[in-house]
Order: C-alpha cells, then sequence, then structure tokens
DNA sequence: CCTGTCAACAGTGTCAACAATTTGTTGATT
DNA sequence: AATCAACAAATTGTTGACACTGTTGACAGG
C-alpha cells in the first residue's frame, strides 16, 4: 500500500473497501493517480505504453484501459496516433476550479443546513475542536491546513445527501485540489482566519440556516482563492526566466 | 453518421471536428453513448462485451476500453468479474442534477455577466427572437423545449469563459440532462413562462448585473425542478403496479 | 419437496503478436 | 547549402487466444 493510499485510507476509509476485488486496471488506475496528483509522475511529461506498462509489471491491455479513466478525469490528454501527456497545470485554472468549487460547496452546504443529521452536525463541530487543539500544540499545523481542511470540506457534501454533487466534488475534483496543493503547496496560510470562518459555517447548518450557510462556505472559499492568487502571481512575477525554463525542461519523458 | 449526431452537429458544430482521425474506441464509445441518450439501449439493462463487440463489428480490446469512458461518465455502473449495466435512472437523481445545475450554472451566469463580450450576448438576444418566432409559428415548440433551450443554456455557459465548467457541464452533465428528456419527455411545460425568464436573464448579463444574473438563472432552473417534480410524481402515483413490472422486465439483456 | 454440491457454460481479465500511423533521419537533387 | 522525398524506428491501434472467475442447471442426499 503506497503512502498515499494510507493517508486516504486514514480520512476516508471506504476508500479500501473491496480492496482485493479489484482487476489490474482499477488498480494500476489508482497508482498512476496518485503518482500524478502526488507530482511523481511531472505534469506535462509524456506518457509511452510500453514505459508504463513494464513500470508496472503489466500489458498494455489493462494499462490502456486505465489510460482512458484518466483521460475521462482529465488528468492526461491524448493525442490519437501520438500519444499521451500528464495534464499541465495552470494559475487560471486553478483560480478556475476555486469558482466551480464556490458554486458547488455553496449548494452543498445549503443542502447540509437542511439535511444533514443532527449527530453529523455534532461530529463536524468535534472535529474542528479536534483540529484546534493540534494547531495550538503547534504540530499539526500542515495537517490541518492539508487533509484536515479536506475533511471538513467533504464532511459538509457528504452531508448535502446529493449523489451527484458528492460523485463530482468528492470523485473527480477532489483529485485535482489534491494535485494543485502538492505542485504549489497551495495552503492558505491563514490558518486562523479558517477556523472562524469554518465555525460560522458549522453554525449556520446547526441553525438550519440555508441562506447564510451557503453565503459563509462561498465567501470562505473566495477569501481562499483571493489569497492564493495573491501568493501565486507574486510568486510567478520573481520567478526568473531561467528558472521558467528548467521547469519547461522537465516535462520530457520521466517514466521508463 | 447517426441521426443523434446529426443534431448534436447542428448545435454544436465543433462536436464533430477531426471527424476521421479519430480510433475505433473512440468512435464506439460516442456511438454506445448515443445510444444510452436516446433509450435504444435501455437503462439497466445488461451490457456484454461480446455481444457489443460482434454488434458494432469490432474486437473487445476497443470496446473495453470505450466501456472504461463510460464508467467514467456514469452511464454504465460495471461489477468486476461479473458484467456491466446500463445506468438506470431514478427521480431522486434527475432533482439531485437539477440542484447541480442550479448551483454552476448559476455561477455560469455570474461569470457571463462579468466576461461574455457584447457581441455574443447579442447573439443570446437573436436567438431567444429567433425561438419566439418559431414558437409563434406553432411549429417549433418541440424543438424550443429541447434542443433550443440547452442551446441557450449552453451558450451562457460557455460565455463563463471558465474551462472548468464548460467541460462539467457540456461534457459531462450534458449527456445525463439529455438523457432524462428522451426518456421521460421531461419538458418543462410552461414556454411562455421560460421565455420571459430567459430574456431576464439576458437583461441582466446586458447591464453586467452579476448578482442578478446569478439569482435569475438560479431562480430559472429551480422553477424548472419544481415543474419537473409536480409532473413526474403525478406520473409514478398513476403508474400501475403492473407497468411498473413491465419496466423492470426490460432491464435483462437487450444487446446482441 | 427442499437443500446442498458439482459440473458445464458463459463472460470477463489478461496477454502477446500483428497492423497501421507518425516521427525522425538520411540521402539525393536543385 | 537548403529542400524535399523516401526510408527506418518507435509507438500506437487492433486483434485473437488463453486462463480464470462467476453463474446456471442438474443431480444426489436429507
Amino acid at each position: 500500500m503506497s503512502q498515499v493510499q494510507a493517508e486516504m485510507a486514514e480520512i476516508y476509509p471506504q476508500a479500501l473497501e473491496s480492496a482485493e476485488g479489484r482487476t489490474l486496471a482499477d488498480r494500476v488506475f489508482e497508482d498512476i493517480q496518485a503518482e500524478i496528483v502526488t507530482g511523481s509522475l511531472a505534469p506535462g511529461s509524456k506518457i509511452t505504453e510500453p514505459g508504463l506498462a513494464k513500470r508496472y509489471g503489466i500489458s498494455r491491455g489493462p494499462l490502456r484501459e486505465a489510460m482512458r479513466r484518466l483521460e475521462g478525469r482529465h488528468l492526461v490528454t491524448r493525442i490519437p496516433h501520438v500519444g499521451a501527456r500528464v495534464v499541465s497545470l495552470s494559475l487560471e485554472e486553478l483560480l478556475e476550479l476555486y469558482e466551480v468549487r464556490e458554486a458547488m460547496e455553496g449548494m452543498a452546504c445549503r443542502l447540509a443546513a437542511r439535511k444533514m443529521p443532527a449527530h453529523e452536525v455534532a461530529g463536524l463541530r468535534q472535529l474542528l475542536e479536534a483540529h484546534e487543539a493540534q494547531s495550538e500544540l503547534q504540530e499539526g499545523v500542515a495537517y490541518f491546513q492539508k487533509e484536515g481542511d479536506l475533511d471538513f470540506h467533504y464532511r459538509i457534501v457528504r452531508g448535502s445527501g446529493n449523489r451527484k454533487l458528492v460523485e463530482l466534488l468528492c470523485g473527480e475534483l477532489y483529485y485535482l485540489v489534491r494535485m494543485y496543493r502538492y505542485r504549489f503547496s497551495a495552503t492558505t496560510g491563514r490558518p486562523l482566519r479558517a477556523f472562524q470562518e469554518h465555525h460560522q459555517i458549522v453554525d449556520a447548518i446547526e441553525q438550519r440556516d440555508e441562506e447564510l450557510a451557503e453565503m459563509l462556505m462561498r465567501r470562505h472559499i473566495r477569501a481562499s482563492r483571493n489569497n492564493v492568487e495573491k501568493r501565486l502571481r507574486e510568486q510567478v512575477e520573481t520567478l526568473s526566466s531561467t528558472q521558467r525554463l528548467k521547469q519547461q525542461d522537465n516535462q520530457e519523458e520521466v517514466n521508463s
């Protein structure tokens, strides 16, 4: 079990259900996905079927099926008869992703305020307190900013009771968000403020105030977006042209 | 070229670009997708690989790749070592889909009010007037309620300039919405009211009033949702149990 | 008559070889 | 020296075959 899978299992236990009943293509799909998310497979790098097949010790058949699924999740782009590349990330797309999340998680939060069972709301509050305790001990800051934050958001999404919403946010966009966090270490850098906002959101859900819940969640995500935009624009500007070229160099053939 | 593809090309010409440079798996993927959307492949029906392979005159390799992509779009559900079935639709999921659309198209409309070029807004207005003319002539009612309505919505989505939003709404959810329309003939049944709402929305975009544009679009979709819910609940209630059983019968093996 | 076991069948998962297309290179010609 | 055409290498697209798993029906035992 890879390190990433272990992490995931910790937070989302159901991710590993039916552990060995899966097929080769399924396993390789998840492996490659994890490698793309964590950056082991560099963005923009060329992927060749024989290369990956040899690397994972399987034949090209299942691998091609895995590739099709990755293509479906927009983690690789493929040109017929030419080849496939790992998707490359741009600041613009990251910001667009935030807009999508603002819309969908806002709706999820509204629905959660309407339908989330009381005991789950209580669990949400406990989660926040646990994070705060960790944060005060100054040893779980990184945890909170990464997985802990995702945990909070996805609990609310699940609380919406809308399967399509869960499917999209926890299934497809989830990996993109994770990927961006890994690549840019795009933590919000404003943990105290985020804590307050999280508590406000739980307050609104507890009071079953749909309107407020949606508004707060949208504002929370928008604030996060603006923060990331500011930080990354600075980063891009101070990036020398040589560094930029170097980054483009790695985009050639990293498998084998 | 199938009838469905011809329809699509009429409204979304870019759908057929790179016409013959595509691979077998790509073509079969689109064919099967069209058959699922139009109902040629009944919801819940079992899909067998040799059956479909023979039907389309290809081998199982490319077909399996196509199946993986369909699985990614949630048009078929697959159980390892058992088989795959066409996804079956429920009223609940249709309503959930409307909630997702409300959130995302609302955001799209807000962004369109912010960024859509003036000439595209003008084109949007022209489109509405063309539809109205058709509707007054009493010969294009069906057209408006089906493809015309989608055309309006997707022009706005494209106008948002957010690629992720376009990707999700025009790429993945699009086929689900179409499928539901085909199966339930779930037209809103309130064309006059819808026309008014469409005009209001264009007004708001024209005036660059983001807040209003989003609110109107959300209300528009919510109204459509409530209408569909009312009509379908009636339909379900008046459905005799024999009819219901009959419906379940078709769910067995329709290919070959 | 019902229940549990076993065997034949069908369908899926996987692989290795073949065919087709693209890309990079080499060589000849202008 | 530059350009274009034919060739060669590599990679993708496709196919058919084989192994394994899950299902269905029959048959023996309770």
